[in-house]
DNA sequence: TCGATTATGGACTGAACGGTACATAATTGG
DNA sequence: CCAATTATGTACCGTTCAGTCCATAATCGA
């Protein structure tokens, strides 16, 4: 009875990643659909039939970009050392943010702390930074109670710290300063928060 | 012999405050020649009079952004003492990001992470990023040779990591952080890297 | 009061924008 | 091979963009 549509020439997922990584470069008002067309190889009319308008393309790719996030958060609880398990997570943040080849930085930061982006991306901004801080909380509490970190300071306070560090982090990454230079900001601040020797 | 014109009915530095104001809020492509004409009162033809293009009336808001920003650093020098001065230096950043009114964190910051923004946005925030690192690097010297601050960590790398910091200060102000959230964090990052009784 | 000069307001221009319409191509069940 | 359905490419639409033009207004020396 129902006739069989023409199948796509596309992968879907392949698309979203283009427009993420020129939506993430240029930031949302500065990528023209002609942009997404040149990026993904796709015709105007494919682009708006698979994905829907520029607002809800930028908003896929938003989820998208949180998915890949996610995956970091999930890894703390791994480890049984939580000054480990802090160092891992400080590193693999400066990792994502500063990339051999791809947009630096933090795309939902960018975007969110930049000009006129929809809702979505402030939205996904917060949670996202809400989720952080929480397993910050939770990390540098577990340190405290293990006696890996310094006791001196308010376990919260000082991983709400670290939060806004990270942000700095993606700021200026995003910015352009060198890997070592992230690299070296955190192991500083490792080394204040949780001193090996003590 | 020559004539005498006709005078201009406007301040030209109050216009250029309102052009930065709108820059700050809504980024350089979210920003409308319209957008200026409506907050500024002015004619399009004065303003391009004036000001220039687009471009360039961008260009003096950030020379005045600048200009504001540089009087911060200069009062670091004061005070006798590191620890007070960073505490004020940190304390007048944090109440710079929060206004009461007005757009928060840090116009260069913001333009600079962001999206398209001329080299002229790039170009001020890295050297304006550079002159607040250098003042950090100073400083926290000084602290460490008065002992009021920690001698556990390199000196510079201390004072790059609260550099790092202050760019998360800026960014997490920008996305609507409270000031007393902001507050907390330096306060925090103050007493690990001066603790008052050691 | 006239003339030289600059400021102002409004209309205008060509280009780029986001989004759509439509004809055509590709697919498989019948 | 036809019908039904979706994908694709192209041309197109109305709007907004940055920037310009031009007629007019305001100023003060001569």
């Amino acid at each position: 009875m129902k006739g069989v549509a023409r199948p796509r020439e596309f992968d879907e997922d392949e698309v979203l990643d283009r427009a993420l990584t020129t939506f993430w470069e240029h930031g949302y008002e500065g990528t023209s659909i002609d942009d997404l067309v040149a990026a993904t190889g796709l015709g105007r009319a494919s682009l708006y039939g698979a994905l829907g308008d520029k607002e809800r393309i930028f908003g896929r790719a938003v989820e998208r970009y949180c998915a890949r996030m996610g995956d970091v958060l999930q890894t703390v609880d791994d480890d049984p050392s939580a000054r480990a398990a802090l160092g891992r997570l400080l590193r693999m943040l400066v990792t994502k943010s500063s990339p051999r080849s791809g947009p630096r930085g933090c795309f939902l930061l960018s975007t969110a702390v930049g000009g006129d982006a929809p809702r979505a991306a402030r939205d996904a901004y917060a949670e996202y930074t809400s989720r952080l801080e929480r397993a910050l909380i939770a990390l540098v509490r577990r340190g405290q109670e293990s006696g890996e970190f310094t006791q001196e300071v308010d376990a919260d306070a000082v991983a709400r710290m670290l939060a806004v560090l990270l942000q700095g982090i993606a700021a200026t990454a995003r910015a352009g300063r060198a890997k070592a230079q992230l690299e070296a900001a955190i192991e500083t601040m490792l080394a204040l928060v949780a001193r090996p020797g003590r």
